[in-house]
DNA sequence: TCTGGGGTCCTAGGACCC
DNA sequence: TCTGGGGTCCTAGGACCC
């Protein structure tokens, strides 16, 4: 250890500048397909669900690039792909390009995923893990922006990194390298699939300033199209707009967008910690107003909810759901417990009783949400422990045994109940 | 883009507390 | 009772990311 910091020259030029990679993992799910079917490759593979089995909606979650140049997009409806890359059990003529369909199997992709974070991890001395697909690492003592023969020996560093991916892993990743996050993530998106793109300290501002707007990381469509709105088309239009202007339509995050386009991104590369919310949902096949064809659907999601939260040993503490109706409006409704519970009835009863607003409505697609979670390494035992501090009683009779339908006073009873538990019952009565 | 699923963070208003 | 000010927790919605 006491090397590298020498290695890294202090007072040479950047010497303190941070390094950041960026790693991001080319069309994941269908590269992970051709590692367990090498016929698949140079063909055009569509990785997605919902095509099988009478299935009609479901969505692309990955598409080759084979296929990308058929007009096959991720997030595109399932139909429309078939539509422009017909499945090749279908074709008929063997001669047509034909597309590979192949169902999403979450299980295999964390399986490989795991293998290349064993070589992040042995690569970088902090790893966040951004998705299943992608990483930034912080990897400043690990390497050096002094350059030989005109480049900079991170960039080296990153090449070797890659290399061991394809090697050991077998899937091809891009790497940004920067000297802070957004920009490493901006590098790696520059040059897909297999590519290599390092953006030294002091570089950042200038690299950045041609690309369009919706480029800098945090400005999605809706934020694009304002800026759009003001003049703003550029990364570096965003970086030389005036705060006040931008104050006045985005208040903070309008400055933090602008810092990214300057270049300027303090944050340090952080793990991610422990979730903070579990969730399932799912789309009507079309918008329905089925009392029935609802309450079904949210309990299979409460269901899987809560069985997630226990195999990851989760307690939680507010159960909410969403309801999406026409055209596209989210609702959310979330109700909190006075303490952590891990209760399957308690998530389908609650969750069942928030979905009673929207009775009437037509709804295209619900979904089911635990936060405010909590980790107990602790046994059952510990758990006994806290329900018998004094509210499990109550919780049970208002959550679960009540007709859902009929029991607008939970909220009520939960918050008499959490005023009681921290005994300050008798000031209220004070004034 | 007629819109699948799983997340994070931020903001804003209201209730309640001191 | 109309009035101050600070703080926390909760819910709901919005934007963004993968």
């Amino acid at each position: 250890m006491a090397e590298r910091g020498e290695a890294r020259l202090p007072g040479v030029a950047d010497g303190d500048a941070s390094i950041v990679f960026h790693v991001d993992m080319d069309c994941f799910y269908a590269a992970c397909e051709r590692r367990r079917e090498p016929a698949l490759d140079g063909k055009p593979v569509v990785v997605g669900m919902g095509y099988e089995d009478g299935e009609t909606h479901g969505a692309v979650a990955t598409a080759s690039y084979e296929a990308r140049s058929h007009g096959v997009e991720s997030a595109q409806p399932i139909s429309t792909a078939l539509e422009r890359l017909p499945r090749s059990v279908e074709s008929a003529d063997p001669d047509e390009v034909v597309g590979h369909y192949r169902p999403v199997d979450m299980d295999y992709y964390q399986s490989v995923s795991e293998e290349v974070r064993g070589i992040l991890h042995d690569c970088a001395d902090v790893v966040r893990e951004v998705s299943i697909d992608e990483a930034a690492l912080d990897v400043t003592e690990r390497t050096s922006w002094q350059r030989v023969d005109g480049r900079a020996l991170a960039t080296g560093y990153a090449r070797h990194v890659k290399q061991r991916i394809q090697r050991e892993v077998g899937v091809v990743a891009s790497v940004g390298v920067a000297p802070n996050m957004s920009a490493a993530k901006v590098a790696a998106d520059h040059e897909k699939p297999d590519g290599l793109v390092p953006i030294p300290p002091g570089e950042v501002a200038d690299f950045l300033a041609p690309l369009d707007v919706e480029t800098v990381y945090g400005v999605g469509p809706v934020t694009a199209r304002e800026l759009h709105d003001m003049g703003i088309e550029t990364a570096g239009d965003l970086a030389a707009t005036p705060l006040r202007k931008l104050d006045a339509e985005f208040g903070e995050r309008g400055r933090e967008i602008r810092r990214f386009a300057r270049g300027d991104d303090t944050r340090s590369v952080t793990p991610v910690g422990r979730p903070k919310s579990l969730s399932r949902e799912s789309a009507f096949t079309e918008a329905t107003d089925g009392v029935e064809a609802k309450r079904e659907r949210v309990r299979r999601l409460a269901a899987a909810v809560a069985e997630r939260a226990e195999r990851e040993n989760a307690l939680y503490r507010t159960i909410g759901i969403k309801v999406v109706t026409p055209p596209f409006d989210v609702n959310t409704r979330a109700r909190s417990l006075p303490g952590p519970v891990a209760d399957a009835d308690l998530v389908r009863e609650v969750a069942l009783d928030l979905l009673g607003e929207f009775r009437e409505a037509e709804v295209r697609k619900v979904g089911v949400r635990v936060s405010n979670l909590s980790f107990e390494s602790g046994e059952q035992a510990s758990l006994d422990g806290f329900e018998a501090q004094g509210t499990d009683r109550g919780r049970a009779d208002g959550g679960v045994d009540r007709d859902p339908a009929t029991d607008p006073e939970a909220t009520t009873g939960t918050r008499a109940r959490r005023d009681g538990q921290t005994e300050f019952g008798d000031f209220v009565r004070d004034e």
